[in-house]
DNA sequence: GTAATTAACTTACTTTTGGTAAGTCAAAGG
DNA sequence: CCTTTGACTTACCAAAAGTAAGTTAATTAC
């Protein structure tokens, strides 16, 4: 204990966090979540599955996370257009661990709201 | 494959999402593992071990982390004021997911930088 | 007696993020 | 030739998050 504090300072700069931080937004998790379900899906879908994105919102959280390597973006060229998204394998060694975050928030969650709920009191 | 795909449908609402949000955000992850490396820090101590954090946003997260009850905070009524921190054991079984998600960050971080300095060529 | 110390809180300000609504594009169908 | 379709773009606006600087208190060290 109390050794290496070092690292935490102006973590800022440090790459982890800077991979980290792509996760912290509202929506990249859950897309990854929904991509790891299915084998692919279109847009569209992907759209109504989760409903309460916005089209440029689910545009700019695909692109990062294509950018990333953590998905695939197919592109048919037909008209009218036909693009596939599917989780690569990257993005699945992700979701195992974001799997275990959301079971581990899944088990506490009830005695967290509690603890919110008593602490506002 | 394909099922339960409701779940996903307006996950705002997802109590899971509401708590995994909190971390989300820009400084709760690296308060809680700091604190995961000392017995007990004070505020100041924080503030210097991380750098870059404003005074008000280490109050801000420490509040939040303390009411889900991750983090306790202990003042001794003396002035100057004395207050110190340290993870509740709640706050650790959270931390070890945490550190699996930064061990794989730091192992596939390499590849996902070229991968975005590929992507945006 | 005055400066420094500590952990806040407050205010005013700027930046970042996310959302809305409209428009684009190109071919096929009526 | 006008509409439909899917997957975006774009311009604009609102909300959230973050920053900087100032204030407070009682004791101690100068």
């Amino acid at each position: 204990m109390e050794n290496n504090l070092e690292i935490f300072s102006h973590f800022e700069e440090c790459p982890v966090r800077k991979v980290l931080n792509r996760f912290g937004d509202k929506w990249s998790i859950l897309v990854l979540m929904v991509l790891g379900e299915v084998d692919n899906m279109r847009f569209n879908k992907l759209h109504k599955t989760i409903g309460d994105i916005s089209q440029k919102m689910l545009t700019v959280t695909l692109r990062t996370l294509e950018s990333d390597g953590l998905v695939k973006r197919t592109v048919f060229p037909e008209i009218p257009p036909r693009v596939e998204y599917e989780i690569t394998d990257r993005g699945r060694s992700l979701l195992i661990h974001i799997n275990n975050l959301v079971e581990w928030a899944d088990e506490n969650m009830e005695s967290i709201l509690e603890s919110r709920a008593k602490f506002e009191s």
